[in-house]
DNA sequence: CGCCAGGGCCTCA
DNA sequence: TGAGGCCATGGC
């Protein structure tokens, strides 16, 4: 079941090429892709420093718009604050106004620097080895991380086969009826990976198409109408059933 | 205007 | 361990 709703919805929205990284790799604004072109086509990072914007993009977009997150890593990548030596440095009332336009913008700093110091500790080079569960364990530790942070952390700067669930999955696959609503996170998780082969690549892609769909048609107010799974979803079909009638 | 957005921490039972 | 309060900007 898991498998089949990712290819409906890669079928449908094409690769989409996560993780996002400021100014590079876009494909362009253009609406009218072709479906077969990644939306980003952003592989695997290749330097530390675009594994440092991943681990801060993780916390800045916690319960925030991606938008708003976009000009908070604009502001900090034009003033060359995407580099752990500066971070280390400036002070976290500083950090903070850079990324005011992301909310929760003193929590947000704070929880940045207690990343940063953990960097301190422990070096991306040497995190890159470590296994799927000694690292999740490790970041969870870091106050400001906690699951959905850490599972984003561990899939797209880490490539490491962690499902990523947040709102929309929950959101998405409740109202489909596969899972309960008020499931915990590791529930869900669990749900996911023991429905699916553990591929990077399909995590990867399989979180971004969730995102896309919640955004776009699961919305807090869905419109099952144009709903390419109403027929899989217990809710479109009571939803499109009382709407007729 | 009010609602919502790719959560997580702290507190209090 | 789980429910509720709190954090906050910007788009619509």
């Amino acid at each position: 079941m898991y498998q089949k709703i990712f290819n409906k919805f890669y079928d449908s929205y094409g690769p989409q090429g996560w993780w996002p990284i400021s100014g590079k790799n876009r494909t362009g604004k253009a609406e009218d892709r072709p479906l077969h072109v990644p939306k980003h086509h952003n592989g695997p990072p290749k330097t530390e420093n675009d594994i440092l914007e991943i681990m801060l993009g993780a916390i800045l977009t916690q319960n925030t718009n991606w938008k708003n997150v976009e000009k908070a890593i604009e502001n900090l990548s034009k003033n060359n604050l995407i580099n752990q030596e500066k971070l280390q440095q400036i002070p976290q009332n500083a950090l903070a106004e850079f990324i005011r336009s992301a909310g929760y913008y003193n929590q947000k700093a704070k929880s940045i620097k207690n990343q940063i110091h953990f960097l301190e500790d422990n070096p991306i080079e040497d995190l890159k080895s470590k296994k799927l569960e000694d690292l999740r364990k490790i970041l969870l530790d870091i106050k400001g991380i906690g699951p959905e942070t850490a599972d984003s952390i561990l899939l797209y700067a880490f490539q490491k086969p962690s499902f990523v669930v947040d709102a929309y999955t929950k959101r998405i696959f409740s109202r489909i009826g596969i899972i309960i609503a008020d499931d915990s996170y590791d529930q869900v998780k669990q749900a996911f990976e023991t429905g699916l082969k553990q591929d990077v690549t399909l995590f990867k892609e399989y979180h971004a198409l969730i995102v896309e769909h919640g955004k776009n048609v699961c919305k807090t107010h869905p419109t099952c109408e144009t709903c390419i799974l109403a027929h899989d979803c217990a809710f479109a079909r009571k939803h499109l059933n009382t709407k007729t009638k």
